[in-house]
DNA sequence: TATGGTAAGCGTAATTTTGACGTTAACTTT
DNA sequence: AAAGTTAACGTCAAAATTACGCTTACCATA
């Protein structure tokens, strides 16, 4: 993160708001800042995952280096949603003060790209976030964030249910193989609603891209549940371009 | 345009993909670009409408302020729709020459902020915009552009048939007073479909926001459609948060 | 003045989709 | 063995979609 090692372009940053599915709760990672402030003592406050791209690096690769470094994982999915450049959008002196001594540089005003990402939490992905001072907070409970942060998550999850209306990208939050049920309540998480089980079954299996396994759930005090698992191929030869208006 | 005037920020410019509807065609607002070629002689291609953003200025503003100064129209629809970021995305010789013309500045790197505006093509308008050379070019005829305005333009209507599957904006481009079939082509126009006349009529009359005018077409070979007008209140009261997935 | 062409605007009828809910099956816990 | 829970199947009415038919009101031309 010390710029003084990299060559980078310090007026232009990425943010990934990254969004997970633990203990049936939608969950932001956020990562534990320490700073000092006007007192002179040390605080901490949440930021998102980000950091400036370097001279010759592309915005998309900057996030996926973030989330690489955060998480140990590649290839998840990452998706820019929106670009936050008021020139007041960074203006407290806990944040300039931050950068400067992150960076080594007096920095006035930088616009920042967001993205945000999908990501099944693991045990072995969990632990790597815990080493590098990350957490995952549940969306409903976050405080307030260091810079303008607390905006870019609002305006992502709104990107994210936006998103999730118009291509099936849930099962990115879970793990390979997962229930339908399970997949409802990641809905449910994300949307805020309550669904009926039994239309949404119906509704998600209409469309052909979930297989069902031969697997079934094991240890459940009701009737075990078969697994899933989204396959690819069949979704893109499956949907449809449908032009039906929303309003 | 010329940077030695303003204190510009020379690393993040925005562009502006402006939407018009004219002869029933959806169009793109280009501006004629002159640079010099690598044999030393005057040549000209086209571009999109875009400035760089001045040193504390916000995103929107920037944007706004370019559509201003090209068409004169003030508060029109424009949306932040994607952000280009990728290190060689300009790297022609004649693109960097041009910087080096209209800045004053060596520019090696820009990222781009990309809009997309909706207009109602008008008289007045159209001769504003003539006057800074630019001119509506049908989005299907479009030749090879500058930089890589081409790409944007492409990314752009595809933000475009999307925010219009979600919100009424269509209207944006038509004439305060409208016939549903006006409207209709544009749909057909932008989503480049053939619709059903009286589908189309049932179907956008559902939602309440179209008010019929006691105004009819004069001097038609037909029998003359009534005008209808937007109400922004009616929408805003009747649209419903519809939780329909589309895959 | 009559006729033909055209899009407006009304309607109908079959099909598909949605939403609410009933029911049995298959498992664990007590 | 009984109780509790969710899975997975099915039913039914209401709503939305889709494909059309038809009459009306205008202009153009004969």
């Amino acid at each position: 993160m010390n710029a003084s090692l990299r060559p980078i372009n310090p007026y232009i940053s990425v943010d990934c708001v990254i969004f997970g599915f633990k203990t049936n709760k939608l969950k932001v990672l956020l990562i534990e800042r320490e700073y000092t402030d006007e007192n002179g003592e040390r605080a901490s406050d949440l930021k998102l995952p980000g950091d400036f791209i370097t001279r010759m690096e592309d915005l998309d690769h900057a996030a996926s280096r973030t989330l690489k470094e955060l998480t140990g994982l590649r290839d998840i999915f990452l998706k820019q949603f929106y670009t936050f450049g008021h020139p007041e959008r960074v203006n407290r002196k806990i944040d300039m003060n931050w950068w400067f001594d992150t960076t080594g540089m007096t920095i006035h005003r930088v616009v920042t790209t967001a993205y945000f990402s999908l990501i099944n939490i693991s045990e072995s992905n969990e632990e790597f976030a815990i080493k590098n001072n990350a957490s995952w907070i549940d969306v409903d409970q976050i405080p307030i964030l260091a810079f303008d942060h607390g905006e870019i998550v609002e305006k992502g999850l709104l990107h994210l249910q936006n998103a999730l209306k118009n291509e099936p990208i849930g099962f990115e939050m879970l793990p390979e193989k997962f229930t339908i049920r399970k997949l409802q309540t990641l809905y449910e998480a994300i949307f805020n609603v309550k669904l009926d089980n039994r239309n949404f079954r119906k509704k998600i299996l209409k469309a052909k891209h979930l297989v069902q396994l031969d697997e079934k759930q094991a240890g459940v005090a009701h009737k075990p549940a078969y697994y899933y698992r989204f396959n690819k191929t069949i979704y893109e030869q499956t949907k449809k371009e449908s032009l039906g208006f929303n309003f």
